[in-house]
DNA sequence: GAACCGTGGCG
DNA sequence: TCGCCAAGGTT
């Protein structure tokens, strides 16, 4: 915690003015994604949505275009989710119990952790990769985690070693946080910056490798993650409707471009615009979206028709 | 428990 | 170049 009190980085979300929401909020972005890619996003979102309720009150599809290039962009729906949530069942605010965070969308084991210690200050064990790497680290002497969750003995000791004091015990797991990020890293650690280098079992044995046959990294080239990738980039990039045609410029396999546009339309991160084209959710003017009000004629070339609608305010009660 | 879900940087 | 890794969660 001295180390931590000296060699902390100055996050937005680690100020004193940051608000529960803003901390949910970095806690979403920061699932499986680098703070310095967050920290831009993370500005303007909160500097366009500074509480759940103004994010409520957009479409999901804006919360989707605003994630950008994050990755993993249900996150975003979730967010959204959990904005609306937090509006209709808990007055607008965050709610500070680890059991209510946990019913939230998007919101698992460690971020409702989290959110309750860095946002509340309450005692709650937080085991995120990092802690998982340190403590393993420094009390197992295992070179990297070897589940791919936390297990119930790993919690077990994480809580023996928290401090008593709520107040002590959210700031020694955001410093534990921090050693793992800036210190005890997963590839190149340096422990001759380590405080607690002389009570390293690890270090002690010499830093043996430990085979993990359990944690190998997905595939990602190739296969519909990619491609679906691909798709949304287009969508955000547009603000009207967009053909068909224009989707299918940016793979050439069919069957999985097809495959992987229904599952976006199933996740509820694409919406279908009549029968020819595609938008994010909910971003579209009425008329535009139903196509009710369409005149017959207009149907006649819809790959083209559907964007222009959407520039056109004269259909537009 | 396994599979799936994005994106980019780094060793 | 390429596998690994990054404040995970849901199905």
């Amino acid at each position: 915690m001295r180390w931590y009190a000296d060699r902390a980085r100055d996050l937005p979300w680690r100020r004193a003015d940051a608000t529960p929401w803003g901390v949910l909020v970095s806690e979403f972005m920061l699932q499986q994604t680098p703070v310095d890619r967050v920290l831009p996003v993370y500005e303007s979102w909160l500097a366009r949505w500074p509480a759940p309720a103004a994010l409520a009150a957009e479409p999901p599809g804006e919360a989707v275009r605003a994630w950008g290039r994050l990755g993993y962009p249900r996150r975003a729906l979730w967010l959204h989710a959990t904005a609306t949530t937090v509006v209709d069942r808990h007055g607008g605010r965050v709610p500070a119990d680890v059991s209510e965070l946990r019913a939230l969308p998007g919101v698992g084991e460690y971020t409702a952790a989290a959110v309750a210690a860095f946002a509340y200050r309450r005692r709650t064990v937080v085991l995120d990769t990092n802690v998982r790497r340190v403590l393993g680290r420094l009390t197992r002497g295992e070179a990297l985690p070897v589940t791919a969750s936390p297990t119930t003995a790993e919690r077990a000791a994480a809580e023996t070693l928290l401090p008593a004091e709520p107040e002590a015990a959210a700031t020694w797991s955001v410093a534990v946080m921090e050693l793992g990020a800036l210190v005890c890293t997963a590839r190149s650690p340096r422990c001759d910056a380590c405080p607690v280098a002389s009570r390293c079992r690890w270090l002690a044995a010499g830093r043996p490798a430990t085979d993990n046959a359990g944690s190998r990294a997905q595939a990602f080239a190739g296969t519909d993650r990619q491609v679906r990738g691909l798709l949304l980039a287009v969508l955000r990039a547009e603000p009207d409707a967009v053909p068909r045609a224009r989707l299918e410029e940016v793979w050439p396999d069919r069957t999985q471009r097809e495959r992987a546009l229904d599952a976006l339309v199933a996740d509820g991160l694409v919406e279908p615009v009549g029968a020819e084209a595609f938008a994010l959710p909910g971003t579209l003017a009425r008329s535009s979206r139903t196509g009710c009000r369409t005149a017959p004629s207009d149907l006649a070339d819809p790959l083209h028709r559907v964007g222009e609608i959407a520039h056109d305010d004269s259909d537009v009660p």
